[in-house]
DNA sequence: CTATTTACATAGCGAACGCTACAGTAATAG
DNA sequence: CTATTACTGTAGCGTTCGCTATGTAAATAG
C-alpha cells in the first residue's frame, strides 16, 4: 500500500507520474464509456501507469472512479453549482443552468454528456455503490435546482402557487435528456434551442398560472 | 444450429421450453440492468434454459438483445406509437405520450424506466452495433414527434411560427429525463406533475408565442 | 555506507466472460 | 424397425476481468 504524506520530502521512492494528470485521464474514460465498461486496463493504458501503481494510489477500481466523479464535479461540472449560486434571480439561475449544461454535455474537448447522468446507468449488482453514489448526486442537484426555485418564489419573482417541486423536476428532468441527446450527438445549437423552449415554462409573475389553449 | 420450422410437424426433438416465455425473461433482464451487464448465465437462469438452447434459438446474446428490444417496442413500450397515432390532436397526442411513458416507466410489474433510452449506455466499443441501434431506435421516436407536432401545425392547432424542432427536442428530453427519474425510483404521482408542467409548453393558438416575464 | 520506506515492473492469481464441442435424447420420415 | 433431424445437458474452451505477490529500483534517515 502507498501512503500519502502531507508535505515535505517523503521518505521512500517519489511516484513517477502525476496523480493529477493521471486521475484526469481515468475521469475521461469513466466519462465516456461508464463505470463498468470501462476495464483496469483501459485505465493504466490511459492513464501510462501499471496495475499496481493505480491500486497503491487510488485503493481500487471503485475509490478511482468516486474520486474521478469528485473531480467531474469540481471541474467540468462546475457550472452547476455556480449558476445556481451567481445569478441574481431565478430565472436567470436556471436558464444559465441549462445553457451551462449544454455547452459542457457537447463540448468537443472532452466526452458527451454529463458524467454524473450517465456513468453508472448500466451496472451489475456487485456495482451498486457506484450507482447510488451518482443517483445521490442526481438527488442532490434537483434538491439544489428545487431550493433555488422555492427562494425565487419566496423573492416573488414567480406567482406564489407556482409548483416548484414540478417545476424544478420538469428543469432535471430536461437536464437529464439533453445529457442523453448530447451523447446521442445532438447539436449544440438543438439543444440550445431545447433550453429555450424549456425556458418558456418559467412562470409569468401576474399571479396567474398559465392555463392550455 | 437450431433451424425453424415454419408451420406443422417439425422435424426433430421439439422446444423443451416456451420461445416468448424465454425471451420475456431475456427482455425483463436487459431491460433493468443494460446489455453488457447482463450476463448470458444471467439470461440462461432467468430464462430457464442452458446455454447451447439460447444460442441454437436466438442466434448469439447480441441478436437475443434486439429481438428483446423489438419486444419491449411491440409491447411495454407500444405506447409511444399509439400515443402519436390514435389522438386526434397534437396537443393530446404529445400529453398521452408523456402520460402514458410515466405509467409505464413507473409500473412496478416491470423494470423502471425506459429500455430503449436506458438499457446500452454503458458499453464497451465491441458493442457498438447494440449502442448504435438503441440511439436508431430513439432517433426514430424523435422524428415522430416531430412529425406529429409538424401535423398539429399544418391543421391550426399551435401558431405557424411555432418552433417544432425545438418543441419536438423538450418534448423528447423531457421523456429520456422521465426514464432516468423513473429508474432512479421518482414516485409516479411526481412524474405527473412533470409531464403536467412540460405541457405548459404547449403553444396557444392566438398566433404568438408567449414571452418571459 | 546501511537500513528503511515507498513505488515500479513483471507476471500471474482465481473467477467470470461469451460461446461451443460432444454425447445423448426425443421427435418425424420412410 | 432404422435413419434423419433437432434440441438438451454437461463440461469446458480461450479470453478478459479486478486485483495482487514478488522482486527490484529510488528516495530519505541515521
Amino acid at each position: 500500500m502507498i501512503k500519502k504524506a502531507k508535505s515535505g520530502a517523503r521518505r521512500g521512492r517519489p511516484l513517477a507520474f502525476q496523480r493529477d494528470a493521471a486521475l484526469e485521464q481515468a475521469m475521461r474514460l469513466f466519462w465516456s464509456r461508464g463505470y463498468e465498461a470501462t476495464s483496469v486496463s483501459d485505465l493504466t493504458e490511459a492513464m501510462g501507469i501499471s496495475p499496481p501503481s493505480l491500486y497503491g494510489t487510488f485503493g481500487d477500481k471503485k475509490r478511482l472512479f468516486m474520486e474521478a466523479v469528485d473531480r467531474y464535479q469540481a471541474g467540468p461540472g462546475e457550472f452547476a453549482r455556480n449558476a445556481l449560486v451567481e445569478e441574481p434571480t431565478g430565472e436567470r439561475a436556471i436558464r444559465r443552468l441549462l445553457m451551462d449544461a449544454t455547452e459542457c454535455f457537447s463540448d468537443s474537448r472532452h466526452p458527451w454528456g454529463c458524467m454524473v447522468v450517465l456513468a453508472a446507468i448500466n451496472c451489475t449488482i456487485e456495482s451498486r455503490d457506484v450507482v447510488n453514489a451518482l443517483e445521490g448526486r442526481r438527488s442532490d442537484l434537483e434538491h439544489a435546482v428545487r431550493d433555488r426555485i422555492y427562494t425565487a418564489r419566496a423573492a416573488g419573482e414567480i406567482p406564489a402557487n407556482t409548483d416548484v417541486d414540478a417545476l424544478a423536476g420538469a428543469v432535471t428532468a430536461s437536464l437529464y435528456g439533453i445529457a442523453i441527446k448530447a451523447r446521442d450527438g445532438a447539436s449544440r445549437a438543438s439543444l440550445r434551442r431545447i433550453v429555450e423552449q424549456v425556458m418558456l415554462l418559467w412562470p409569468i409573475r401576474s399571479g396567474k398560472v398559465r392555463s392550455r389553449a
